[in-house]
DNA sequence: ATGACTGCAAAGACTTTGCATCTTT
DNA sequence: AAAGATGCAAAGTCTTTGCAGTCAT
C-alpha cells in the first residue's frame, strides 16, 4: 500500500515496541530495530516515541537506571522492576483497587488522569547470584 | 559542638529536605540552601543526596520533567504529580492495600523491597488556568 | 599527618534539535 | 512543488567525577 510506505520506520518502531514485553529504553529499541532496519537512526526512535506518547498509544513507565523505559501497552497497569538487572515486567494479575483511585480523585479535586504503581526488588534470576 | 562542624553542609542539606514538602530536585534544593549557605555547591548537594539515599534515610520519588525529585520521608507513601506545573504532593490519607503488596510478592517470588504509587493529573491551581 | 567534606570545572550520559536529504503526493 | 519523515551531527540538560584545597582529629 502506497500510503503506508511513508511511515515504514514509524510503523516498525511501534510494532517492535508492541511485540516485546521487556519495556525497552529508546536505545534498546534502536538496537532491536537495527536488525531489520540497519539504517534506522536513534533520533528517529526518540522522535517517534515522543509522538506515540503524545498520541497516547504507548506509555512511559518512568526512568530506570537513568533511562526512560517504554511500554507498548497504553493502558495503566502494574509493574515490577528488578533492582539488580533493571528488568521491568508486567504484573497483569494485579490490579489497583478502584476505590483507591477514587479516593485520590476526591483528595485532589477530581482530576486524576493517570496512575502508576511499581514494585521493586530482586528478580528470580538475580536472586540466584 | 566540634564534631558536627564537619558535617555542617551535609546536615543542612538533610534538614532542608526534611523541612519541605515540595519534593525538590537537586537544583531546587540547592537554590533553597543558597540562602543560608551562599557558598554551597551543587555537586555537594548531589553527592549528599546520593549518600542519604544509599543510607535509606531519604527516598527518590522518580523523575519528573527530566529531573529527579526527592522526599525527606524514607517511608513509602503515595504521591500526586501535577502534569501542569510538575508539583509533587503527598497523599497521606491514602494507603496501598497490604494485600496488593503480598500478591506482588507472591507473583515475583517473595522479594518485594519497595513500591511506588503515583497518581497524576492537574492540580487545583493549574486547573484554574 | 590522616581521613573526610567540599568547590570548581570537566567529563559523562541520555535526549532533543537544526538542517539537509529523500520520499510521497 | 509541497509536506512529511529521516539521518547525521551538534547542542542541551541533568548528573557524576577528578582533583586540589580545607577542616577536624
Amino acid at each position: 500500500m502506497e500510503a503506508s510506505r511513508q511511515y515504514r520506520k514509524r510503523n516498525a518502531i511501534l510494532d517492535c515496541l508492541r511485540s516485546t514485553d521487556t519495556h525497552p529504553s529508546a536505545e534498546e529499541l534502536h538496537r532491536m530495530l537495527s536488525q531489520s532496519h540497519p539504517d534506522i537512526s536513534l533520533a528517529t526512535v526518540y522522535r517517534n516515541l515522543a509522538l506515540f506518547r503524545k498520541q497516547g498509544i504507548i506509555q512511559s513507565i518512568g526512568t530506570v537506571d537513568g533511562m526512560e523505559r517504554f511500554d507498548g501497552n497504553p493502558v495503566s497497569h502494574i509493574h515490577f522492576v528488578c533492582t539488580g538487572c533493571s528488568a521491568v515486567v508486567d504484573l497483569p494479575a494485579l490490579e489497583l483497587p478502584g476505590q483507591l483511585r477514587s479516593a485520590a480523585a476526591e483528595t485532589t479535586g477530581g482530576q486524576i488522569t493517570g496512575c502508576q504503581l511499581t514494585f521493586s526488588g530482586l528478580c528470580g534470576h538475580c536472586r540466584q547470584e
